[in-house]
DNA sequence: TATCTTACAAAACTTGCCATTTGTAAGATA
DNA sequence: TATCTTACAAATGGCAAGTTTTGTAAGATA
């Protein structure tokens, strides 16, 4: 029984729209409360029957962003296809998400950062999901003796070797240059070490 | 013509040990040019005539750390020796350096990180002699046939692949584990895609 | 009964002032 | 003449006031 004529989850949904909205706009340390009830026409109390507190609302938008994320790279473990180019095509991609995030969202790549504690829920959620798809294609690409050991190590392995193109203080420094040549070359050397 | 009975690097050098001290003791916020003054018995502004300013002092304090650290690395660069075990002794020395700084300096750590700005000339001379070490080696080992390839490439590949071990904040990160076992074998794998 | 408002308490963030620290200049000393 | 001191100016840091923002509780409304 809405007051507002929108569902929890409809409300919830335009919050986080409006704070990102804030987020690029102004930076993440300007956001209030007050400012997004203002918006959807409600006073700052009521945000509160729907995210626990103001950090909540902020997870919201960072979770948002995650499962974006694993879904841009789920699209790449199609298993029609030769597991080490989905594999490669995989890390680039997420190579590429970073990167985007930092050139042309910085306000809310900073906003992410500020959020995305390793400990928090969504965060291991989307860790763990990355890390099973990685496997996956890992495990078809074992299957198809096109590499050699054990997956779980490989996974590990690919995950440490490709960190200075994915972790963000790295893609930050590296930013102007364009290393998705690099990369692929680093995994070529990579995958060969495996046969 | 001293006045203090020390010669002007004598000075500079029990200046530099004395701000170590107090970083070590209180964090580098907290150091104060008049406290070194006092532990040299001089004032405050006689250390101008030895430091351009105060991050000129601290700069020396970062520049003293690196110059330790490539003379470590460069002990593993022993012609008579394996050069693909130089190169993964290398890149451990490296990965402990770091290492051992954030886990038993944590305050001069924190100074080192604040400091060491990419852009100063002896944190480029500190890498470019790194890269350097690390292409003599690689060029070895190209000239015994151990790997193949363009030597500088080589060089960004194996540091690109090891930055998750020597990289501040990952080195911070996985301070709890000894990944040392995990780097060795990567490089490892690295040396047979190189093959 | 979930969602909202009002009213209020707690926490975090400004602002302005004073104390400390940093940096400079002019002159003393070895 | 390089190094140092004294004296001073500029910048920074720390604290206490008031203000804003965040969070809570009690009750209203659909």
């Amino acid at each position: 029984m809405p007051k507002t004529g929108l569902t929890s989850e409809q409300l919830k949904q335009k919050a986080i729209a409006c704070t990102i909205e804030r987020m690029r706009k102004f930076g993440y340390e300007k956001v209030r409360l007050s400012d997004i009830a203002k918006d959807l026409g409600v006073t700052h109390a009521a945000l509160y029957s729907h995210f626990a507190d103001k950090a909540a609302l902020f997870d919201a938008v960072t979770e948002k962003w995650l499962l974006d994320v694993d879904e841009k790279l789920a699209a790449h473990c199609d298993p029609s296809k030769n597991p080490l180019e989905c594999i490669t095509n995989w890390c680039v991609e997420l190579h590429k998400a970073k990167r985007e995030k930092v050139q042309f969202d910085p306000e809310l790549y900073r906003a992410f950062n500020f959020c995305a504690q390793i400990d928090k829920p969504f965060v291991q959620h989307h860790i763990s999901t990355m890390r099973l798809q990685l496997k996956e294609l890992v495990e078809r690409a074992l299957a198809q003796k096109l590499i050699r050991g054990d997956a779980q190590e490989i996974v590990e392995q690919i995950l440490d070797a490709t960190t200075s193109f994915h972790h963000p203080s790295l893609v930050v420094y590296f930013i102007e240059q364009d290393r998705e040549p690099a990369l692929r070359k680093l995994l070529q050397v990579l995958f060969r070490g495996l046969k």
